[in-house]
RNA sequence: GGCCCGGUGGGAGAGAGGCUAUCCAGAGGAUUGCAAAUCCUUGUACACCAGUUCGAAUCUGGUCCGGGCCUCCA
């Protein structure tokens, strides 16, 4: 079965086909570093993680750039309502968002360029795009002119016209059409700015991602990613430039567009404040696999209704899940090497990323196993190809052990595993010889510490019940 | 105003012309010293109105409702 994608710029579902088979190469939208990542954030990085898992399975060589936009107006706001330097706040911004999204287990992009590091090659790309007479430059600003480009409003079903007679801001000066737009704009002293022939300033919002995808991936490449909110005006210009400096070479083959994320039915969005950050999530105890899951529940172009209601199915699911893996720890699945059977979760995912899908089949190779309910060799290979279909999702990546006693919590209290292992010795000689009551004495004293028990045919295990998610 | 998406059972959420989605929650049963877990069974789903079709939740047209974009935003 070939693999599909919904592309945007047609407004339907293709069959893929590379530029280069050999060697695929992804672009997505990376974070404006002036804050801490919020969960609509994190779902583009966790759905494009998804997909770059799926394409490191299907191809050779992937390679996936995701850039850390460090040079933006709200940046600079952000550093002097704080009366911190620039620097400092994306320094900051970027560690903390590497450190919520591994939690999430994202992999992490190949290429990961900073806006900042790439300012001679967008100059390089205003000056080309001057030379070509696509640009202009008038009051200090450098504008790139919308009518001189052919599709311009392709990809967003916009016509320049409609842009034009719907602008509903005043025009400024120096724009000689409504609809045209910033390549390069002047710094006034204190705004950070770089040397460029039209005077000290600092690039227009969509110039970077057009220069550094040129850089990492060249002029044409397979796949372009980022949130719906994108498509206009940032992808549709960055369209423009790439396109016109690129003398009409094609930019982006698959443009994909991650739906958003709502709270209580409204867009989440930070003037809103109905926001919650993964920082947030993580500190009130939520698993990042818990969280990664929440976001795969429903398909990446819908609309997803964030709610910690969503987030308690998603902990029940992987529970059902790590019930699964247990009886063997996370390294000794793992190494069980086995040929790698067809896996129709992989097929799954080859349709438009259809994670719901693919999570519905899990839960059928997780009642197929329970319903063995043996824990030899055989089901050991089981679990391997299981513990395989789930990581291709990114989940399952904990030792089970440790997913049910909260080990891998920072934030829970040190749980006494020897008292709790004494108190069970304890209760299961009092089973042995009749005595319930002082059994169940004992289960009472270790469920007060929110310690549950499950007596299993291989002898009693434990976990850390509900209340500390 | 223009342009896009959507409306599926108590909740979440796929599917996509005829075949049980699935998960969570609920009910009944099996199992269990008791529990938990698991297994089995189970409930009223496809916004509305027409049309196409032997057959539509799935296609077409219209209606209503919701969300988004057109301005910084994943």
């Amino acid at each position: 079965m070939d693999l599909t994608l919904y592309n945007t710029y047609s407004g339907q579902k293709e069959i893929f086909v590379p530029v280069d088979a050999e060697h695929i190469r992804m672009y997505v939208c990376g974070p404006t570093v002036y804050n801490y990542a919020h969960i609509g954030n994190a779902r583009p990085v966790v759905v494009f993680d998804t997909l770059a898992r799926l394409l490191r399975k299907l191809f050779p060589k992937v390679t996936y750039v995701r850039n850390i936009t460090d040079i933006d107006d709200k940046i600079i706001s952000a550093a002097s309502e704080q009366g911190k330097k620039i620097n400092f706040i994306t320094t900051r911004y970027t560690n903390q968002f590497h450190a919520d999204m591994a939690e999430l287990n994202d992999n992490g992009p190949d290429i990961e360029p900073h806006a900042t590091d790439h300012i001679t090659e967008m100059i390089k790309m205003v000056e080309c795009l001057i030379e070509k007479n696509f640009a202009y430059v008038k009051e200090g600003h450098v504008l790139f002119s919308v009518k001189k480009m052919k599709d311009y409003g392709k990809l967003s079903s916009h016509s320049p016209d409609e842009l034009i007679a719907g602008a509903r801001i005043e025009v400024s000066s120096y724009k000689n059409s409504p609809a045209d737009f910033v390549l390069w704009k002047p710094s006034s002293s204190e705004q950070p700015g770089w040397h460029s022939p039209w005077g000290r300033g600092r690039p227009g919002w969509h110039l970077e991602c057009s220069a550094m995808s040129e850089k990492h991936l060249g002029e044409t490449f397979d796949i372009h990613g980022g949130g719906q909110d994108l498509i206009f005006p940032h992808h549709e210009n960055e369209i423009a430039q790439s396109v016109c400096a690129h003398s009409g070479a094609p930019f982006v083959n698959y443009w994909m567009h991650n739906g958003y994320l709502t709270v209580d039915g409204e867009k989440m969005s930070k003037s809103l404040g109905n926001f919650y950050t993964v920082r947030q999530l993580l500190d009130e105890g939520w698993d990042g696999e818990t969280i990664r899951l929440a976001l795969l529940k429903s398909h990446y172009r819908q609309p997803l209704n964030f709610s910690l209601r969503g987030l308690q199915d998603a902990k029940s699911e992987l529970d059902r899940f790590y019930r699964v893996l247990r009886g063997h720890s996370l390294a000794e699945i793992i190494n069980f090497s086995s040929e790698s059977q067809h896996s129709t979760i992989e097929a799954t995912l080859k349709n438009d990323l259809n994670t719901p899908g693919a999570i519905h089949q899990l839960h059928g190779e997780a009642s197929r196993l329970f319903r063995l309910s043996n824990n030899d060799q055989s089901t050991l290979k089981l679990k391997n190809q299981f513990f395989k279909d789930a990581s291709l999702l990114g989940i399952l990546q904990r030792d089970p052990e440790d997913w049910f006693k909260g080990n891998n919590k920072k934030s829970n209290d040190k749980i006494d595993m020897v008292f709790v292992e004494d108190t069970i010795a304890l209760r299961n000689a009092a089973r042995a010889r009749g005595d319930f009551i002082e059994a169940d004495r004992l289960r009472d004293i270790l469920s007060a510490k929110n310690i549950m028990l499950e007596d299993n045919v291989d002898g009693t295990v434990w976990k850390v019940g509900e209340g500390q998610k």
